[in-house]
DNA sequence: CTATAAACCTGCTGGC
DNA sequence: TGCCAGCAGGTTTATA
């Protein structure tokens, strides 16, 4: 569920908070969250570093350390980093009282002066810093990665993804030559990460409504005149996700486990059933590439005549 | 090469 | 109320 602007917002909350703190240690309570290099080696890598600085590149959170390596953190579907201040607890007793159970629900939490409010954290990963505090990965279903790289290889870790949307090459040259190379639905293409970075589901449902284009119109069959209103689409509604602290369904926290706003402000998404605010319509939902697909039949019309 | 399906996981929802 | 099938923000890998 994170897309572009849930990862960027949360960078912006880490880039306020934990540049220049220190990783005393590392624990990593499911270790596939560890994508690169080896538990052992990132353990021994991580350990000790500086944070620098926060970056984003498409999905991947990323902060750059004192020893010329970049951690890179990409949340899947469930992923969300939560940052305690001093003063919480991380029960581990479940590991030895129930294996099974502490495999799935990780680590208990609660404030050392609350130890009845224990909660099941998913908690895959825990930075803990010199100052006292706590970064945590949650991270229920365990789709998401967590990788350490040296900063020398970041062009070949990032190779395939496309355009960053936010960024001063974000044009509509660039755009319709990405596009102009791929036959398939504009929202399958949108989604793959390779023509455009970041972008997810959601955003992407909303952009192409913005735009008018029908999700299921070849990539290449776009006029400038729909690449240029797809290139203002995506950035409005990435800005307008960004602005509004990223879309919560039931996942996704910010770095303070509250919930964005900005659910309340998609347009078609999850919208399927009712009213088009443009033209009236009912929204309607299809699959395309295995995803929920919605659109509005109304104001954004089928590639083909008469298709659905 | 492309298109589709399955896999990775758990929790939640809706239907019966 | 209870159970079970199906579905979810993402991406990679296998199969056809």
């Amino acid at each position: 569920m994170p897309e572009l602007p849930e990862v960027e917002y949360v960078a912006r909350q880490l880039r306020g908070s934990i540049v220049e703190a220190t990783i005393d240690n590392v624990l990593v309570f499911w270790e596939r969250t560890i994508g690169h290099p080896d538990v052992p080696l990132f353990l021994n890598q991580i350990a000790g570093c500086r944070i620098e600085g926060v970056r984003r590149r498409g999905k991947h959170l990323i902060l750059d350390l004192d020893n010329a390596h970049f951690l890179s953190i990409h949340r899947r579907m469930t992923g969300n980093l939560l940052l305690l201040p001093p003063g919480w607890v991380l029960d581990t007793s479940l590991r030895e009282a129930d294996p099974v159970a502490w495999e799935t629900k990780g680590p208990s939490i609660y404030k050392e002066t609350e130890p009845s409010n224990a909660k099941s954290s998913y908690c895959r990963v825990c930075f803990n810093f010199s100052d006292g505090r706590r970064l945590l990965y949650t991270d229920p279903r365990k789709f998401g990665l967590i990788e350490l790289w040296p900063r020398a290889d970041e062009q070949d870790v990032f190779s395939e993804l496309g355009l960053e949307p936010l960024s001063e090459d974000f044009t509509v040259e660039r755009l319709a030559c990405v596009l102009a190379k791929r036959k398939s639905p504009i929202k399958q293409v949108l989604l793959a990460q390779k023509g455009v970075a970041g972008i997810g589901n959601i955003y992407a449902d909303e952009a192409l409504y913005h735009a008018q284009i029908h999700p299921l119109r070849p990539a290449d069959s776009l006029t400038p005149e729909e690449v240029e209103r797809l290139r203002a689409g995506i950035v409005s509604v990435l800005l307008l996700g960004i602005e509004h602290g990223g879309t919560s369904f039931t996942d996704y926290r910010d770095l303070w486990g509250e919930a964005g706003d900005n659910y309340s402000h998609l347009l078609v998404y999850d919208h399927d059933g009712q009213e088009c605010k443009r033209c009236n319509s009912i929204i309607k939902r299809i699959v395309v590439a295995q995803r929920g697909t919605h659109f509005c039949p109304g104001c954004q019309p089928p590639p083909h005549p008469r298709a659905r």
